[in-house]
RNA sequence: GGCCCGUUCGUCUAUCGGUUAGGACAAGCGGUUUUCAUCCGCUAAAGAGGGGUUCGACUCCCCUACGGGCUACCA
């Protein structure tokens, strides 16, 4: 068989807001696609009209370009000659497939009603049998293997609502090659006659996504675990179909776990477990509830990227850092992990403050303008992008640029207890006021000449700089922690400091 | 319940029969920073349990336990 261009896609429903899981399968498809110079599709899997969420697929498609791992061809990123790409709109092409399988005898039409497969459920649970549609129980049911062929065709011809079974062989081994766990086998006898085709003339993801990979040229079905008890089917199905040369490897990925260690993440999860588990702020059109998401809370995308591509694949080489090329260039299937992971959010943050760190400053200060002038303030470029490089080491998240900087641009009208009631004494005010009046001629006014200028104060007044430079600080900005003082207040220049000083001379003394 | 998948420090993981079981996050301690959420150093911390196979098992096999997934005309 000749090699054939390596083609994956990612399948999310639009269910809702696709959730960090999502997006690490989503991530893994990507970076396979780009190491094996390979496409990488995004297909919408909408067969179940009644759970179609509105802006699920915008989400999707806003999310995985704000990530920066945009799909080559698919929903929202230009139709390659595979075209559509939303399931819903591929819905006559399914029937076909379906009745193929039914000429070949490896599905069925059935007409039994949710009443009566209820009461097959019953019937089977009281005699403690398993209680499934298979080879067994089939006989007993309303379906084109136990009706005539004149009745069902009179069914058929009526309107009668029916669905399309596949016919699972009674007993037989199927094994099939995980890319990631190796072989994998399951009888036949475990499994049941699945739905293929609905009574709405929808089919199931079962039929659409094997006649769908077929199709688009899938060479590489890369997704969550949860596939991994239908894969035995799909398998099954591709046989049926007589594809079984270019059926696609298969690689189920290992769940991503709540943190509390019960159960896989879910999009329900929303806030509570205290991080986002959504990539963009999502609010659900039906409950109008709001859940956050890593880029309204400041994470940087790349750091989104670096975490979720560590938790169940690493390079085997100690490399946490990585950029998405070299993700790309190291990433292989055979290196993630068989079991799930528990998120860990201390680390998520680490990362973010990792590359925070590495980004350039005029981009923060980008980002730090907004607020500032959110706030109705004016402040030169060269002031927000120097207080910038003041705190960024400081901060983790982007919004902190703010919340942690805001005294840059705010005086500050409280000043930190703590310190105040640890260094504040008779002889702070004195110590302030010298500095001010030697401030205040200053001509050259840079850290430098203010240390000078304070050192000269200290002395004046026979007071250690470790017992008063704390205190220094909180006059200026209020908080007890922070940039380089000096610097800071360099930055905020001769009059405002001064000013500064003033005041906390004043507020804190009465 | 049944079936499938899994099980190394608290967490993410390395190890593809022979290692003092390594790294990172978190934690603790110490230092630097007279601030700190930075930086540096150090410490503590793991092969679920039991059987095999083997000269030798974290690594291979079996059992048990535990965890997870699936068990819809949902994906």
């Amino acid at each position: 068989m000749t090699e054939r261009r390596v083609r994956v896609r990612f399948a999310p429903s639009p269910t809702g807001a696709l959730h960090i899981g999502g997006v690490r399968t989503a991530l893994y498809n990507y970076l396979f696609a780009k190491k094996h110079g390979g496409d990488f599709v995004l297909r919408i899997e909408d067969t179940d009209q009644t759970r179609f969420v509105p802006g699920a697929e915008e989400y999707i498609i806003e999310s995985l370009k704000w990530l920066g791992i945009a799909p080559d061809e698919g929903i929202g990123f230009g139709d390659g000659k595979h075209a559509p790409y939303r399931q819903s709109e591929r819905k006559p092409m399914y029937k076909q497939y379906a009745m193929q399988l039914i000429e070949a005898g490896h599905a069925y039409y059935a007409f039994d009603t949710p009443e009566d497969l209820e009461a097959m459920r019953e019937r089977l649970k009281a005699s403690n049998v398993d209680a499934k549609y298979d080879p067994i129980t089939r006989s007993a049911m309303k379906n084109s293997l136990t009706l005539s062929e004149d009745e069902v065709k009179i069914r058929i011809e009526n309107g009668d609502p029916f669905v399309i079974r596949f016919k699972m062989p009674r007993k037989e081994e199927v094994k099939f090659h995980d890319e990631i766990r190796g072989w994998v086998h399951v009888n036949t006898a475990q499994l049941d006659d699945k739905v293929l085709y609905k009574s709405d003339g929808m089919p199931t993801y079962h039929l659409a996504n094997v006649v769908d990979d077929y199709l688009m040229e899938t060479t590489h079905v890369i997704r969550g675990e949860e596939w991994l008890p239908s894969a035995p089917l799909h398998i099954l199905l591709y046989r049926a179909f007589g594809w079984e040369d270019v059926m696609p490897k298969f690689a189920h990925l290992p769940l991503l776990l709540k943190p509390e260690g019960n159960g896989k993440l879910s999009k329900r999860d929303g806030d509570r477990l205290g991080f986002p588990v959504f990539p963009l702020q999502w609010t659900d059109p039906n409950t109008g509830e709001t859940s956050s998401g890593y880029r309204e809370s400041g994470y940087l995308p790349e750091a989104v990227i670096n975490l979720l591509a560590l938790l169940g694949w690493n390079p085997g080489n100690n490399l946490e850092l990585m950029t998405k090329d070299q993700m790309i260039e190291l990433f292989t299937l055979d290196r993630v992990s068989k079991h799930g992971a528990k998120f860990d959010q201390n680390k998520a943050k680490w990362f973010n403050q990792q590359y925070l760190r590495h980004t350039d400053n005029a981009v923060l200060a980008a980002e730090l303008k907004k607020d500032v002038e959110a706030h109705n303030l004016s402040f030169s470029d060269a002031y927000i992008l120097r207080t910038c490089e003041l705190i960024k080491e400081k901060i983790t998240f982007v919004k902190e640029l703010w919340s942690f900087g805001e005294y840059f641009f705010i005086a500050p009208t409280k000043y930190d207890e703590g310190v105040i009631a640890k260094r504040w004494n008779e002889k702070s005010p004195l110590v302030l006021q010298d500095t001010i009046q030697l401030l205040r001629p200053l001509e050259e006014y840079t850290a430098a000449t203010i240390e000078a200028a304070y050192n000269e104060a200290l002395a004046k007044n026979g007071v250690a700089n470790k017992d008063f430079m704390q205190l220094l600080r909180v006059c200026l900005s209020g908080v007890a922690g922070g940039p380089p003082i000096f610097e800071m207040a360099e930055l905020f220049g001769k009059q405002e400091t001064i000013a500064r000083l003033q005041r906390a001379m004043d507020t804190i003394n009465t």
